[in-house]
DNA sequence: TATTGTTATACTCTATAACTATA
DNA sequence: TATAGTTATAGAGTATAACAATA
């Protein structure tokens, strides 16, 4: 969360509007999922890591970090820490030693599993009540407001780099 | 983050997901928001400060801090650039010459304004294309999201790192 | 000389706790 | 003694820049 944290209006409370809820609940959202993937010993950007890991073995660790849009000395710690709890596998590339490959070990393609699972389940309490063709009407009506803000389906949220993010 | 940036999965691409929609468009939202306060001059808080001042004249500064889940040393430095910039004023109570009661200079109000001006239009770009229909179901569902995470439809983002050490 | 990964430095943000002035 | 506001200190987190090994 994280955006820096982002605070917005409140009081007046003419009309809600979308800007403040999606705002409200992205923050809310993402620290909830950071707690849940936190009872695994992993912080988000370490699951995405898994993630992407698992996507292809044997990348670079600069590779994956330029995928994640996460700086190159960050994920220096973000693997120190799943190495350390052996998840991953740093090894060095044959043909250019000055490379490290990064892959999954059967530990962290099991944690990994487990914590999609739990993102599974907490997708369903977020969607609790809403009928299939209310979640696809959702999801649909956030890809509009998505593409209105030029966002990619699959671009990461991004931490901003140099402006003030909250 | 965003705060404390919270950061989700991507690449998979299974299915897109309300959580990680819902965790990348309010950290977009909430940047963009920033960004074009900043334009005037102010960042999210204070915003959210000048709303809150402008609702009742003469409020304590810990009362309003209190209102928006800000803490009372944080809210000393948001006031200091507001009442730098004359915005604000600060004035000793005169029933108890502790407390500093917060009122909107005209200039204040006027900034307010143009804020929320900026702020609708920025909400009128967000729900571009959208019938009235659409956004009304947009904003029904994701009160039902938020009802679903326990969040009151007026509470603020709230940056609360709440659990940190006693 | 350029590049991969690493380490070191500096900076931003925030919260906790000390401090003052009133009560 | 308790409270409103202020200031100071310290911690977490991050990006930038220097660094070592290899190419």
């Amino acid at each position: 969360m994280p955006h820096k944290v982002p605070l917005m209006p409140k009081a007046g409370r003419p009309h809600p509007s979308v800007g403040f809820s999606l705002s409200q609940l992205g923050l809310a959202t993402s620290r909830g999922f950071a707690e849940l993937v936190g009872t695994l010993g992993l912080e988000p950007r370490q699951f995405a890591v898994l993630r992407a890991a698992a996507q292809s073995a044997g990348q670079p660790q600069q590779a994956l970090a330029e995928r994640l849009g996460i700086p190159a000395s960050t994920m220096v710690g973000l693997l120190d820490g799943l190495e350390h709890a052996g998840l991953v596998h740093r090894r060095r590339a044959g043909t250019d030693r000055r490379v490290h490959t990064i892959e999954l070990t059967e530990r962290g393609a099991g944690v990994l599993h487990e914590a999609m699972a739990l993102a599974e389940a907490r997708e369903a309490q977020l969607c609790a009540g809403l009928s299939a063709a209310e979640r696809r009407a959702l999801l649909g009506l956030l890809a509009r407001v998505a593409a209105n803000l030029g966002i990619e389906p699959e671009q990461l949220p991004d931490r901003g780099e140099g402006h003030r993010a909250p």
